[in-house]
RNA sequence: GCCGACGUAGCCAAGUGGUUGACGGCACCACACUUGUAAUGUGGCCGCGAAAGCGCUCGCCGGUUCGAAUCCGGCCGUCGGCUCCA
């Protein structure tokens, strides 16, 4: 039996095969099976519109029903080129396959094409398929290159997988933290103001709150130190720290003014720096560990943009760590802890760990050292990584901590990074025991990495179903009347005063759209409060995810909400 | 930035040249109902006005037309892609 990427890399050809039979002008390039299906790019003028989709879709499957086999055989790399003079794109491919590597064409039915191999047996074998979009791309994905026609699909053993694959898109559209931004009031991004700038509204910035709140604990413990640095600075800072060189084109433009130029920062680390070397510095004072939640500025291509996942003003839960080289390592693996401990009481539970080296021209004798410390941490943590071999930071390797979410989408959060690089730079240096200056060591980390997005991710892991400790309202009181509107609103006295988050229902509703209200906020506690209630001073509890209603007295309530907010965190 | 699709009031959404201030729904406001667990009813809901009416509206700017939300051009923005490699 077919693999599911060999059975979507024959559903590739299968639509090429339709391509070529209703549009014979397209030029077919490559169409590789990818994660849940595959896609197929064509050089063609016109575009592909729905309508062309259904149509290539019909015809699809009566190639698949037609059940050709697939065939292969070996050609010489001339034959091949001749075989595709029409098609530069082969071509080109065809030229590049090495002289000691076979060339292989595959066939079904009346369409052949330049093809590596790894298919099912039979175009039978694609049990269930379904065009799902036509998108612009890149030959080579080089943007310099002509713009090819993409078309998505996606292919499974049969309908039943195929149904529960659309069903989970569903799902995820469902929690999209664009649409529950909105719908819950926790933020906006707005036109007036331009793409990819956040506006954090009340419960957006309660939640927020909580996160930076548990951040800023973490590090008080473990002997940070908070500091506050401008957000634009000179150039000539920029020059130094090397960002100008490496990451001009993701820096927004210079302001200038009296003649002198100034940029928004881009990263906290050269503010940081600045702190460090605004004093002489003895060994005594390190580690030296400076945290900011640090509002940086990225200029992103407008295309790119998305949501909180990639916005071009965001705040980072950033730390440089200073310390000696004897120190790195302890210092590494207590960022990594703490690192995980954050991950953890926000739900997540499946990691991912990569080891990104920089790339290869920029390593020096630093790197090693550094990465044996990250190598070292995540070993004596027993953590399994995978490595990037050219996905380092200018300065230095990284280790990068990917979760997955609810639905299993994998999100990159938090960064750890060693930098000989800067301290260098910037010349920075500690006075040593024996008297002398040395070089320290720089630890860059931010482990929610940024809040704008980690909140995008917390919204769409819970679905929008904040657990108690933090929903931006944590209990509603609704009255069953105008009568009971008094004891609830007393009710919320008390819980506030207890330091929870309530609100009282003043809508003039009856019961039934109350409920409603607040179920579709997704609030966790809905107390009802009607003339039972007042006479013997309980509330009737609904709580979030259960059916069953009881009836508790207020204080009693309250002490179970403590419980549940000081044991969920 | 590039390719494609799209942009109608806070949100969702009808409407493709002429009874269109623009169907519906949600939300919101008022009044009535005094309510017992996922939607009570009626009315209002661009601005001014008691009303008649007047003024301004369908991302923005300009054009075509007797007449445009509807057609054309430019701009802005949103969404899906532009990493997966014969």
């Amino acid at each position: 039996m077919a693999t599911l990427p060999e059975l979507r890399h024959t559903a590739a050809h299968v639509l090429a095969y339709a391509v070529q039979d209703l549009f014979p002008e397209a030029k077919p390039t490559i169409g590789p099976a990818i994660e849940n299906g595959f896609y197929y790019d064509f050089d063609r003028a016109e575009p592909f519109t729905p309508e062309d989709l259904e149509r290539l879709e019909k015809r699809m499957n009566e190639i698949v029903a037609a059940d050709y086999p697939m065939t292969g055989r070996e050609v010489s790399r001339d034959q091949a080129i001749d075989a595709f003079k029409g098609n530069p794109y082969k071509v080109e491919i065809a030229g590049e396959i090495p002289k000691d590597e076979p060339i292989t064409l595959y066939t079904i039915g009346q369409f052949t094409d330049l093809c590596r191999g790894g298919h099912a047996d039979s175009t039978g074998a694609i049990g269930a398929f379904k065009l799902t979009s036509v998108a612009g791309a890149y030959w080579r994905g080089d943007e310099h290159k002509p713009m090819l026609q993409r078309i998505y699909g996606t292919a499974w053993y049969d309908r039943t997988e195929l149904d529960a694959y659309l069903a989970r898109l569903e799902e995820g559209r469902r929690r999209d933290h664009r649409r529950l931004g909105t719908e819950l009031g926790l933020f906006s991004i707005e036109e007036a103001a331009g793409g990819g700038l956040v506006f954090w509204h009340p419960k957006g910035t309660i939640v927020r709150g909580i996160v930076e709140n548990f951040i800023r604990e973490g590090l008080r413990e473990r002997g940070y130190q908070p500091v506050v640095t401008p957000h634009i600075a000179h150039e000539r800072l920029y020059e130094i720290s090397g960002h100008l060189a490496n990451f001009d084109e993701n820096m927004f433009g210079p302001i200038e003014v009296e003649g002198q130029r100034f940029r928004l920062k881009p990263m906290n680390c050269p503010g940081h720096i600045l702190i460090y070397r605004n004093t002489l510095r003895s060994y005594r004072d390190l580690p030296l560990r400076l945290s900011e939640f640090g509002t940086v500025y990225r200029f992103e291509r407008s295309g790119v943009l998305h949501g909180l996942n990639r916005v071009r003003g965001f705040t980072q839960d950033d730390a440089h760590l200073f310390c000696t080289p004897d120190q790195l390592q302890h210092e590494f693996e207590q960022t990594l802890d703490e690192a995980l401990r954050l991950m953890k009481a926000f739900g997540f539970t499946d990691f991912e760990y990569v080891l990104s080296r920089r790339a290869l021209e920029d390593r020096g004798e630093t790197d090693a050292v550094a990465e044996q410390a990250i190598r070292n941490a995540l070993e004596n943590h027993e953590l399994p990584y995978s490595v990037d071999e050219a996905g380092g930071a200018f300065y230095g390797p990284k280790l990068d901590i990917n979760v997955s979410d609810a639905l299993g989408r994998p999100w990159q959060l938090g960064t750890v990074q060693v930098d000989f690089v800067l301290p260098e730079r910037f010349e920075l240096k500690y006075r040593g025991s024996d008297g002398q200056d040395h070089r320290p060591v720089m630890i860059h980390r931010a482990l929610a990495g940024s809040l704008e997005r980690f909140f995008g991710i917390l919204v769409e892991h819970y679905g929008g179903a904040f657990p108690a400790w933090l929903a931006p309202v944590q209990v509603a009181v609704a009255p069953i009347s105008e009568n009971e509107l008094g004891y609830a609103r007393g009710v919320v006295e008390q819980l506030t005063k207890a330091g929870f988050r309530a609100e009282v229902d003043e809508s003039n509703e009856k019961l039934g759209y109350k409920i409603r209200h607040w179920k579709t906020q997704k609030v966790p506690y809905i107390l009802v409060a009607g003339k039972r209630e007042v006479e013997d001073g309980t509330v009737n509890v609904n709580q979030r995810g259960t059916e069953e209603k009881r009836n508790v007295s207020i204080g009693d309530f309250v002490d179970e909400l403590r419980t549940v907010v000081e044991t969920k965190r």
